[in-house]
DNA sequence: AGAAAATATATGACTTGTCACGTAAAAACT
DNA sequence: AGTTTTTACGTGACAAGTCATATATTTTCT
């Protein structure tokens, strides 16, 4: 018989607290959660969009017609999330693709009036969820915000040999 | 002939530059490109963690033995996700799992040595990452950067009921 | 004590995202 | 002109998350 072992509940909870202030393990937890409510808007509002397909009729309602790499790279995402999820929007009726002629690499990708009626729909109750985010955040909030994730984001795109390497070297241990 | 539809690179461009403030459409990205960046640290220290496993080795070592639920809450993730990274970790000998003897219930989760190897092994590099971070964002920064995740996380959780109702009503339309 | 409600975990189904690799077309370079 | 390199897209394989639902135990309530 193996004797229990015993759980320090404060050592828990003083974990999770620590956690707190580190924003790599935070990011997962936030981003889920928005995802998860931006999915809440978009059931409410009722056009059946996933979020991907919201975004990326967003963009092409305020970019106009463009390649998949174009909505890729607005989004900041892979490609080929793009690659699979516009042939699932073209059988819904929501966007045309066509290759172009210029690039016959490329496929242009263009938003029908049935994908606009989409957009239609979903648009104010989207709205209103920035809207409400600014109840929160003041403008100036929002651009900090934003200009920490801007410098996180550059952050991230350092290599690891880059990161170790310096650390190692001893470049910059004070500062 | 369908004639050629034509792409607006400065639409393009601007819709890009615009969504740069767009808290919500920059989660995604951002928390993308960490997850990223993490498992090529993981890579490059060797010891062949997923990320799951080593935020839960990492937790294990730092508050001791706890149940499935407590991770989970440590991580603000599901429990499920534990629930199904747990066994795979017991099979590769870096946890026990037993049954608690005071709730039948619940799965007490403790360390090995195995698996307090591979912590060790992994935890420098890790640690190196979390110290670049800090040559680009101070002290004071980190703690603003977490206390803007503290308050957006707190705004996704309104239910979109409330948010839209409050909105609707004309409750603080200027605030 | 017995019924009802809450809690801990497991599991199936799904979304969002990545990377690696293949293919075709275009661009750049001899 | 022909070869090499780059670029755009498709696709298979995987990781990290979520939710909904089922089951076993506890807890709470009458």
């Amino acid at each position: 018989m193996t004797e229990q072992v015993t759980i320090d509940a404060d050592q828990v909870r003083a974990r999770m607290e620590r956690e707190g202030l580190n924003i790599f393990s935070r990011l997962p937890a936030v981003y889920a959660a928005s995802r998860t409510q931006g999915r809440k808007f978009l059931d409410f509002a009722g056009g059946g969009l996933s979020i991907v397909e919201w975004r990326t009729l967003w963009d092409l309602v305020e970019a106009g017609p463009m390649t998949i790499r174009d909505i890729a790279a607005i989004q900041r995402a892979d490609h080929s999330l793009l690659s699979r999820a516009l042939p699932e929007m073209r059988k819904k009726g929501f966007v045309e693709m066509q290759r172009s002629s210029r690039d016959a690499r490329q496929t242009i990708v263009q938003i029908t009036p049935k994908g606009r009626a989409a957009f239609d729909q979903a648009a104010p109750v989207m709205a209103h969820r920035r809207a409400a985010l600014r109840d929160v955040f003041t403008e100036e909030e929002i651009r900090d915000f934003a200009g920490f994730l801007d410098r996180l984001e550059q952050f991230l795109r350092i290599p690891v040999e880059q990161l170790v390497a310096d650390k190692i070297a001893g470049k910059d241990p004070a500062k």
